[in-house]
RNA sequence: GGCGACAUAGCCAAGUGGUAAGGCAUGGGUCUGCAACACCCUGAUCACCAGUUCAAAUCUGGUUGUCGCCUCCA
C-alpha cells in the first residue's frame, strides 16, 4: 500500500519513499528533561508512537531514535535551585519521562541517546564544519555561519534578509562578536558552576541544535527518513539542524519532515503563568493514561491544534468505553465456544468488518489520519452489536474481536478485556445476591449490591450475565 | 512587517469537484424486579460575497473572524 505523509519540506503531501527497502529511518526530538513532561510534550511522542506503529503493522522496520536533552540552561536552573548536580535533576527526569511513557503505551525507542553520552561525536561535527568553513570560533564560543550554507530557510521558508531585519531590535549575549546576528551557537564556553567537556576551544558544552544532527547521524545515519518534533521547532531548531547535518555531510538530511501542531488548553496557550500548565501525571490522576492517548488520536488531525478540556477528556472516556465494552461483549461471547452454522447475515457482517479494515488502513496511509481511522473503529463497534449475537459461531467472533484489537493497537490503545479474579469473599456475596434474585428477594439482593459498592466495586446485570467494574 | 494555518450540527471532528463519516451530548425506544450499564434509533447544506463548472463544503478571487511561528518552547 502507498503511503503518503506530508513534509513540512515542501509544503505538500507526498508518497512515502524509504532510503532503504521495507526500512523506515526516523528521529524525533524529544524532551528536555528538567521537569516532569506536560501534556503538551505527549503529544508528538503519541502521535509519532502511532506514525511508527503503523509502518510496523504495514511490515516495516521501523529504527526509532529519539534523544534526551539533558544539558541545557533550564537544567542547570533548576539544579542550581535545589542545590543538586545537572546531572541528578536530568537523571530523576529521564526516569519520569520513562515511566510516563510506559503509561501512554509509547514502544520504546531503539535508541534514546542522551546528549552527555554524545560529546566525541559533537566535538568532530564542530570541528568538521569549522574545517569547511561553515563555523568559526570566537573567544571560546562557536558559531555556525549561517549565511554560507545557502539553503538556510528551506524548511521554515523564511528569507534570510527578512529574518535579519526581525532580529536587528533583539540584543543577544555576545552578538557583537559574532559575524552576522544570524549565527547560532555550536559549543559555548562553560561559567562558573556549570557542567562542562573539554574541547579544542576550551571547556564548554554544546549548543542545543548540534545535539540533534550527531545523534541522528550516529544511530541512523548521514541521511534519515522522517524527522519529526513539534510545529515549533521547525524554525530556528530543524532549520539549523538542516544547516548544520547538510553543510557537514554534504547530503539531504532528512527526506520528510513532520511536525504535530500545539496542544492549548481551554482555546489558550499552554503557561505557567496562565495556571493551564498540566503535566501528564496530573491528568494521569483523574484520567487513565489510554483515555488521554486517545484524545489525542481522536480529537484531532496532528497537524491541526488540538484543544484540550475537561468536557473533551470525558467525551473520549465515553468513546473509547464503548469501544472497550463492545470487545469485552464479544470475548464473552467467544468464551462460550458455539459452534454454529455461519448465517448469511454473518457473513455480510465478515465481508464489511474486512472492508472496514481496509477504510482504518487507507485513512492511516494518507497521512496518518488517525481521526477517520478511529471513526471506521467505531464503524466496526456498531456492525458487531448487531451483527454478532449470543450464539454466533465462535470463529467468526473471535475473528471480529481479534480485528478491533489489532487496529486499536495499531493506535497503541489496548482493548483487550483484563481479566481479573476476583476475591473469593466477593466472588461468594455475587452468588449469593444471585441466589437471592432468583428466589426474588430483592431486599437481600439490592442489600449485597450495596456492600459491594461500598468496597468500591460496581455491578451492571447485563444479558451475558453479572458483570462488576471498580467504581 | 514576514511566513503559515484554520472557519463543517449543542460540542469535538472527517471529508479537497458528484450531492455531508464518526464520536460526545440531547431526545425516543429495547433490555431489566428496580437501578446502573449496555444496545438500537434520532440531527447540519458546510463563516460571508462573487466567480469557474453540468455539478463546489471541496477550485479561484475577495471579505470577516480565530490562531500559530518569526525569541527558550512539543
Amino acid at each position: 500500500m502507498e503511503m503518503q505523509l506530508y513534509n513540512t519540506l515542501t509544503r505538500k503531501k507526498e508518497v512515502f519513499k524509504p532510503i532503504e527497502e521495507g526500512k523506515v529511518r526516523m528521529y524525533v526530538c524529544g524532551p528536555t528533561v528538567y521537569n516532569y513532561i506536560h501534556i503538551g510534550n505527549a503529544r508528538p511522542m503519541i502521535v509519532f508512537d502511532t506514525v511508527r506503529r503503523f509502518f510496523e503493522y504495514k511490515g516495516y522496520e521501523v529504527n526509532y531514535v529519539s534523544n534526551f536533552t539533558d544539558v541545557d540552561d533550564k537544567i542547570i536552573k533548576k539544579a542550581n535551585e535545589e542545590g543538586v548536580s545537572a546531572k541528578e535533576i536530568s537523571e530523576r527526569y529521564i526516569q519520569a519521562v520513562l515511566e510516563d511513557m510506559q503509561g501512554l503505551n509509547i514502544k520504546p525507542a531503539t535508541k534514546n541517546p542522551k546528549a552527555t553520552e554524545e560529546i566525541d561525536e559533537m566535538l568532530s561535527m564542530i570541528s568538521n564544519l569549522i574545517e569547511k568553513g561553515y563555523a568559526y570560533e570566537k573567544n571560546g564560543t562557536v558559531y555556525f555561519r549561517t549565511r554560507s550554507f545557502k539553503e538556510y530557510g528551506k524548511l521554515s521558508k523564511k528569507n534570510i534578509d527578512d529574518l535579519e531585519a526581525g532580529h536587528r531590535t533583539i540584543q543577544v549575549v555576545g552578538e557583537d562578536e559574532k559575524e552576522d546576528p544570524l549565527d547560532f551557537v555550536l559549543w559555548k564556553p562553560k561559567k562558573d558552576g556549570e557542567p562542562f567537556w573539554e574541547s579544542p576551544w576550551g571547556n564548554g558544552r554544546p549548543g542545543w541544535h548540534i545535539e540533534c544532527s550527531v545523534m541522528s547521524k550516529k544511530y541512523l545515519g548521514e541521511q534519515i527518513d522522517i524527522h519529526a518534533g513539534g510545529e515549533d521547532l521547525i524554525f530556528p531548531h530543524h532549520e539549523n539542524e538542516i544547516a548544520q547535518s547538510e553543510a557537514a555531510n554534504g547530503k539531504e538530511f532528512a527526506h520528510y519532515w513532520m511536525h504535530n501542531g500545539f496542544l492549548n488548553i481551554n482555546n489558550e496557550k499552554m503557561s505557567k503563568s496562565k495556571g493551564n500548565f498540566f503535566t501528564v501525571r496530573d491528568i494521569g490522576k483523574q484520567y487513565a493514561y489510554d483515555v488521554l492517548r486517545f484524545f489525542m488520536l481522536s480529537g484531532a488531525h496532528y497537524r491541526m491544534p488540538l484543544n484540550f478540556s475537561q468536557d473533551l477528556m470525558e467525551a473520549a472516556k465515553s468513546g473509547l468505553e464503548r469501544i472497550k465494552v463492545a470487545v469485552e461483549r464479544l470475548d464473552d461471547i467467544a468464551q462460550k465456544k458455539n459452534n454454529a452454522t455461519i448465517t448469511e447475515a454473518e457473513k455480510q457482517v465478515e465481508t464489511e468488518l474486512k472492508a472496514l479494515q481496509d477504510k482504518f488502513d487507507a485513512s492511516m496511509a494518507d497521512d496518518f489520519n488517525t481521526a477517520d481511522a478511529i471513526s471506521a473503529v467505531f464503524e466496526m463497534v456498531k456492525l458487531v452489536n448487531v451483527g454478532i449475537r449470543e450464539t454466533s459461531d465462535y470463529t467468526l467472533v473471535e475473528d471480529a474481536k481479534k480485528r478491533i484489537v489489532l487496529l486499536m493497537d495499531v493506535l497503541g490503545i489496548s482493548v483487550e478485556p483484563v481479566k481479573e479474579m476476583l476475591d473469593t469473599e466477593i466472588e461468594q456475596l455475587i452468588e449469593e445476591r444471585q441466589l437471592a434474585r432468583k428466589n426474588k428477594d430483592f431486599q437481600r439482593a439490592d442489600e449485597i449490591r450495596d456492600i459491594l459498592l461500598d468496597k468500591g466495586i460496581v455491578l451492571k446485570d447485563t444479558r451475558e450475565g453479572v458483570k462488576w467494574t471498580r467504581a
